[in-house]
DNA sequence: GAAATTAATATGTATGCACATAATAAACCT
DNA sequence: AGGTTTATTATGTGCATACATATTAATTTC
């Protein structure tokens, strides 16, 4: 060793923030109230205030505590807990199930979007949309349907792509990742889609709605509606 | 001397994190390739390594970079986009929106659950847990309806609470945080609940479940169902 | 007394350094 | 050759220090 003695026992920023949550959880810190400030934690903790400003800074990520610069650091009375969902990539949630993922280009054509669609990609003028339907299969059995609108002003160099083989999906994640967009998720009934999911035109489904943005420019609007039973599972 | 004086115009964590990921998006570094080590880009970057570790260690966490030790960091291939969903605390959400909140306790009771609850809870034998159902509405109009298990062993207190006052999720926010849990989204006939929910019987509504864990110790099981239209939402 | 100025303070972050840790590559030894 | 040991290397983290920044509190000014 070259520092002498044995393993250096300083405190890890890691067992510091453990310590916090459970004092949280315990209540030995009051919701809404102030903890100690960086300083005399970092003597209480014997270590430096580095170390304690890490600690802290990820139980403010996770929403346990909420920072202010000279106010000082306090509970959050409600903890804002975030589930974090990872999107689901069709092709991987499907192979990950263990089954056999094939995928099937239903239509494809450039068309004039409804007035929905528009509203949803912010399009003022009535310019052109590649406008996609596509089928997912897992081991044979459908496992989403997806309805997808793509903006060629903003990705122009999709219009010569072969659909048939690259799903819009894959081909837009590598070749125009977005900067933001929104999700939502909502429940409706297959309708026309039954034919497509195998199932009774009145069954409920889960259906995703996701719009993308490069920047100020608009990507893509996708409606995603998933087979009757499926669910969409997320970690706490 | 090192010893700086003046502006000392050094380089933020974050207007890095913001070139690399400008960087990646137009492939400058190409999908699954290595990026240059830290100490590479501090010295291109003018700056110190240890700032360059939080730009990249961001950026990973994110979802854009994967980073090992020694074997350095390459871009993912598929960026592993995670949306981040901000669990809705019901009274929260419904005032955000404008409107006026209300919470009704529809039943409540000690019971034995059923296998598909047992099971959910991972519980072995047959006890009893306190059965709540609830009401939740924005301005008058049926927002949400909750049936929910909460599993006495794990938090005997709340049989004491008085649940017509206080909803069980706000009691347990505060009294009986948990470690961990998971989610699930699912769309369903409104069914029995059609009659709270005022809607159809075969209406389709999206519901949420949810089973939260204090460590190994099952605390509750909730089955959310909102009103037909109700959409969630998330932020890319 | 109200408004403007100044001081005080807690968090935010950059730096240079040292060492820890994980993973790989190279050297080594039967 | 095949397996074991030993360097090598990139990231991970801790420390002490300095200064930045956002607020709040105190003080001064009109």
């Amino acid at each position: 060793m070259t520092k002498g003695d044995g393993p250096v026992s300083s405190v890890s920023w890691q067992s510091i923030r453990d310590t916090m949550m459970t004092r949280i959880r315990a209540h030995d810190y009051a919701p809404g109230e102030l903890i100690p400030n960086e300083v005399d934690l970092a003597t209480e903790f014997g270590c430096a205030r580095a170390t304690v400003n890490r600690a802290l800074r990820d139980l403010a990520t996770s929403g346990f505590l909420d920072r202010r610069r000279k106010a000082g650091t306090r509970v959050r009375e409600a903890p804002r807990r975030k589930a974090t969902l990872t999107i689901p990539l069709t092709r991987a949630e499907v192979e990950a199930s263990g089954a056999r993922y094939e995928y099937r280009l239903l239509e494809r054509g450039v068309e004039v979007p409804p007035p929905a669609v528009r509203g949803k990609l912010k399009l003022a003028g009535d310019e052109r949309l590649l406008h996609v339907k596509s089928l997912h299969l897992a081991d044979d059995v459908p496992h989403m349907f997806e309805d997808r609108w793509i903006v060629l002003d903003t990705v122009p160099e999709i219009e010569a792509v072969d659909l048939a083989k690259t799903s819009p999906n894959v081909w837009l994640v590598r070749h125009a990742p977005y900067t933001h967009g929104t999700m939502e998720f909502l429940a409706e009934t297959a309708g026309a889609r039954a034919k497509h999911l195998i199932c009774a035109a009145d069954d409920p489904v889960l259906t995703m709605l996701r719009v993308t943005w490069l920047d100020a420019s608009p990507i893509t609007f996708a409606r995603q509606t998933f087979s009757p039973s499926h669910r969409m599972r997320l970690e706490l």
